[in-house]
DNA sequence: GTCTATACAAAGATAGAC
DNA sequence: GTCTATCTTTGTATAGAC
């Protein structure tokens, strides 16, 4: 539709990107809706005409980085055509392209999980990955551990280095740009070492 | 000293500790000071008159985690009387253990870290971990690889269970009192995986 | 040292003109 | 739909009595 490039940049739609920027760099709590208006450049009045509130606007951010996150690990472990090597060679990949263009997305939803669980249970698809192809395999292929513990390792290889990024830098283990080449890198690493893991006994 | 027993529940004393519980589990924008207060069980004012604001009090609180989480890894990794393996699984224990005691510790130190960067800039020992033994040991094994790409990634196995957990939790992962076990078991795991990863080529 | 009461500031939300 | 001005709530900090 010829409509979409406007609405696009439509006042709605440039208030929730601003929202999307700000409530994900800073959270809920230490957010301010100025900050929101400012950064949307808009007048503050129009934030509540739009959505109704704060909180209302939130949900709306809030659900779409959800879907984001687990957008990139629910079709993967579902798909039953590939192998699971496969598998873990597209989580990987997946989630590093995914977090180095997002690289606060992890944080933030952990956080906000953690801050109201409540919100959360029962709308994450529950089981859609504990009866997955995913799941079924590594059990197949190392029925002596429990699955859950390699996918841990494997999404804590996968994900840590983003959610730990601000920790690296202080600790001075990375510096400046570097990061985003060592990510680059365990595209190949962290498969390879899950093989390591699946195949020596 | 016996007046150590009447220090640690004066009224100074009953205000850090609950600081330390609601500051952790909400984070400092989240947190009134009228929270802390009755968890205290003390007057507001009283908060005030010991500590000099909200945030002269969070800065109290956050150095003593960060001190917690870096202190389990610094020693180990600078003692060069232990081997690599040695390191290894005293490592994932130490933090396990630590962990379990303290689940939103390491959620809490990352946001912070990451809402305030320059608080942390040089005042985590920086180099304290590049020039270490464990460092030495790993360039040592395995000349082909970036040390930090293996740090990196016990660490990940090891602390981003407990930063994932409630996300673990939504998806139906792991339920109620699982974790527990399934963070014991990693004692061993652990150790094993990362030598699966290190010897086999 | 501890409390009550209150000042002051910040932030969310709304009324009403245009 | 958008803006200015303002109300209301909430949260930090302080004054002053005991």
């Amino acid at each position: 539709m010829s409509k979409k490039a406007i609405k696009d940049t439509s006042t709605e739609e440039k208030i929730k990107q601003a929202a999307r920027i700000v409530f994900t760099k800073k959270g809920f709590a230490a957010t301010r809706t100025r900050d929101i208006a400012e950064e949307a450049g808009i007048n503050l009045a129009l934030l509540n005409y739009y959505f109704r509130s704060k909180e209302k606007l939130f949900q709306q951010v809030m659900m779409e980085k959800v879907q984001m996150i687990f957008g990139v690990l629910f079709p993967i472990a579902n798909n039953s055509e590939t192998t699971l090597e496969e598998k873990v060679a597209l989580i990987v990949e997946n989630y590093v392209d995914l977090l180095l263009l997002n690289p606060d997305l992890p944080l933030f939803v952990l956080s906000e999980i953690r801050n109201n669980p409540e919100h959360f249970e029962n709308k994450v698809g529950i089981n859609m990955i504990k009866q997955s192809s995913l799941i079924s395999q590594l059990k197949e292929k190392r029925a002596d551990v429990n699955p859950i513990q390699f996918l841990i390792s494997l999404l804590g290889m996968t994900i840590f280095p983003f959610v730990a990024s601000p920790m690296l830098h202080a600790a001075g283990l990375v510096e400046g740009n570097e990061f985003t080449s060592l990510m680059q890198q365990r595209k190949q690493l962290i498969p390879l070492w899950i093989n390591s893991i699946l195949d020596c006994k």
